[in-house]
DNA sequence: GCCGTTTTCGGCCCGACTGTTTTCAGTCG
């Protein structure tokens, strides 16, 4: 196996804390940093663009840089880098993992209290800090001692439990919160921030922020702290202040007065890369950007700050197009934002319809049946105005019945369908198995009594990427195909996504005119939405799919919306957008 | 060590909070 991204980023992190502790040029250690960071946030495999001999095309990573990581790639014995890391003990970079604690004092507590085994560094560090020897140290006292210990405790709770929440979780818990800070009458407006505001698929804390006047922030913060799921307070400030609410999920809190609304939203939206590319991009202009507003730089004249009310403004001041929250990610938003090329993306009301719905039709399925019947459903995509949905089922079990058993029960499908009353167009579709060869679980003359199908991987994840491509090539085949479902088959934090040479099957897909799905399902949220932009930049055609087992998970579409906008997809990329006339085209009917 | 619509040299994002200090260093987002 290669090294991943994950991998990478953590050398490159390592080699700069490396730097950092003993004593290297500061831009060095920056450049290390940023290196690392674009790794991490990199769309394709690093190893693969090292593969094409294009590692120096990416930005961040210049000619040594380049060198030293081919070296690795290599496997050259004692490479530079790994040269570079073992400089430090190792127990420093483990140590760093707890929050709070970064190089200087990780290097500290493990150098003078001689703690050498990696395993045991954290139960070391604890023993250690009983016996009173951190709060000894220079630069240390009680209370850092006391921090580090929590920060231990925290760090390996959360190992045990999701780091992240899904979306959807993030987003209710946040309605809670926004609530119950309605409650103090010095709150005005209240906004969801951060990770929650770009609509990422999963979200670590929660950030708000309140409109308030600044003699009454302290009021704000103390009713915050006070939130009854808050097991502890972390920090508190005049401005901000961090909550630990019980689930061990962090909230975040800022109080800003209504004249500096948009430049805090600006900020505090993030994201973090974003930000920073913002600020370069101004201070080549002689601006300071922050969230308090936009500062001149002009030495001769005296300090101006100009404070923004909305966002809008604040992205005007600077000569850019507004961006939307969910693409902004320090790629090259802010180049194309100059240059007033950031698209209209799609948006929820653009969507007309729904190809990947399982209804209780009783199909007698190989996987999970839905729970509601075809006139729930198709209400509910009145309700949404929709003009055509797919009633998409798992296939019939294939071990169950012989293959006239399935034609039989499509044709009994296909006829429950037909007796419908509803404005909606409804197709008869399944979800039908990618098996293991890339055969489909559905015999041939089955195919006919069908609109199309969508295709998916249900078993067999773990394949060399020779060999799953190979599987999905053929699969894709199929004449029926209109939809590949799930591609990557990722479930968030519990399962990894496929291996497979996605230029390829996005190649093969453009050239069937097959749509890749955007799987709304919060766990899946697949495709993820790096690989959105990369077919929407090859000219793919998306089908953002509910994937609902249940008349209310219709709404989940939503969430495929905004991995579709994060993916920079426009209505146009959108299949399930166009007309009943277009789609009906589309599916030769 | 990286990068380029004022630059192949000379720059490199900004501020808050905390603890240990008595003006600052470390860490974070």
């Amino acid at each position: 196996m290669h090294p991943t991204n994950k991998e990478i980023a953590h050398i490159l992190r390592s080699v700069a804390t490396a730097y950092e502790l003993t004593g290297a040029n500061r831009f060095r250690i920056i450049a290390y940093q940023n290196a690392s960071d674009t790794v991490e946030h990199l769309t394709q495999e690093i190893f693969d663009i090292w593969q094409s001999g294009n590692l120096g095309r990416v930005d961040g990573i210049g000619p040594n840089i380049s060198q030293h990581l081919d070296e690795y790639f290599k496997k050259t014995k004692g490479s530079y880098l790994e040269k570079q890391m073992t400089k430090i003990p190792a127990t420093v970079y483990e140590l760093m993992k707890a929050p709070g604690i970064g190089p200087k004092k990780a290097f500290k507590i493990v150098k003078e209290l001689e703690i050498i085994h990696v395993s045991t560094v954290f139960k070391d560090v604890k023993k250690a800090a009983k016996k009173n020897k951190i709060a000894q140290l220079e630069g240390f006292g009680e209370k850092s001692q006391e921090d580090i210990v929590k920060a231990i405790d925290i760090y390996l709770n959360r190992q045990q439990k999701e780091e992240r929440m899904l979306l959807p979780i993030a987003y209710s818990l946040s309605q809670k919160i926004i609530e119950y800070m309605k409650k103090n009458t010095y709150v005005g407006k209240i906004e969801v921030l951060g990770s929650l505001r770009r609509m990422v698929a999963t979200i670590g804390d929660i950030d708000l922020a309140v409109v308030g006047k600044p003699y009454h922030s302290k009021d704000i913060i103390e009713h915050f702290i006070s939130y009854p799921d808050t097991i502890s307070v972390e920090g508190k400030g005049n401005t901000k202040a961090t909550i630990i609410l019980s689930g061990g999920k962090h909230a975040d809190l800022r109080v800003i007065d209504k004249e500096r609304f948009g430049s805090m939203l600006q900020y505090f939206t993030g994201s973090k890369a974003h930000n920073i590319k913002m600020r370069e991009y101004a201070l080549k202009n002689d601006y300071s950007l922050s969230e308090y507003g936009i500062k001149e730089k002009k030495k001769s004249k005296r300090e101006r700050i100009h404070s923004f009310q909305s966002e809008e403004a604040f992205y005007t001041f600077l000569g850019l197009q507004w961006i939307p929250p969910e693409i902004r990610e320090g790629t090259d938003e802010v180049e194309r934002a100059q240059k007033g090329t950031i698209p209209r993306l799609v948006e929820p009301k653009d969507i007309k319809g729904d190809f990947h719905i399982h209804s209780s039709f009783n199909i007698e399925p190989s996987h999970d049946r839905g729970s509601d019947d075809f006139r729930k459903l198709t209400k509910k995509a009145e309700d949404l105005k929709y003009s055509y949905i797919a009633f998409s089922e798992h296939n019939p079990s294939q071990s169950n019945h012989k293959e006239q058993d399935i034609i039989n029960l499509i044709k009994k499908k296909q006829e429950a369908i037909k007796q419908l009353k509803t404005s909606v167009t409804c197709f008869n579709s399944l979800e039908v198995d990618i098996l293991p060869d890339g055969s489909l679980a559905l015999p041939d003359a089955a195919l006919k009594y069908l609109d199309f199908i969508i295709i998916s991987i249900h078993s067999v994840f773990r394949m060399n990427k020779n060999d799953m491509t190979k599987r999905i090539l053929k699969a894709l085949s199929c004449p029926k195909v209109k939809v590949l479902g799930h591609p990557t088959g990722r479930l968030l934090s519990k399962r990894e996504e496929i291996e497979a040479d996605w230029t390829m099957i996005f190649t093969e897909s453009k050239k069937r005119n097959i749509a890749l799905a955007i799987d709304a399902w919060p766990d899946r949220l697949d495709l993820p939405d790096s690989m959105v932009r990369l077919a929407v930049d090859k000219g793919n055609l998306l089908a953002i799919d509910s994937d609902a087992h249940a008349v209310d998970q219709m709404e989940n579409m939503l969430y495929g919306v905004s991995v579709a906008r994060r993916g920079w997809a426009k209505k146009h990329d959108i299949i399930n957008t166009n007309s009943l006339k277009n789609i009906q085209k589309w599916l030769n009917l």
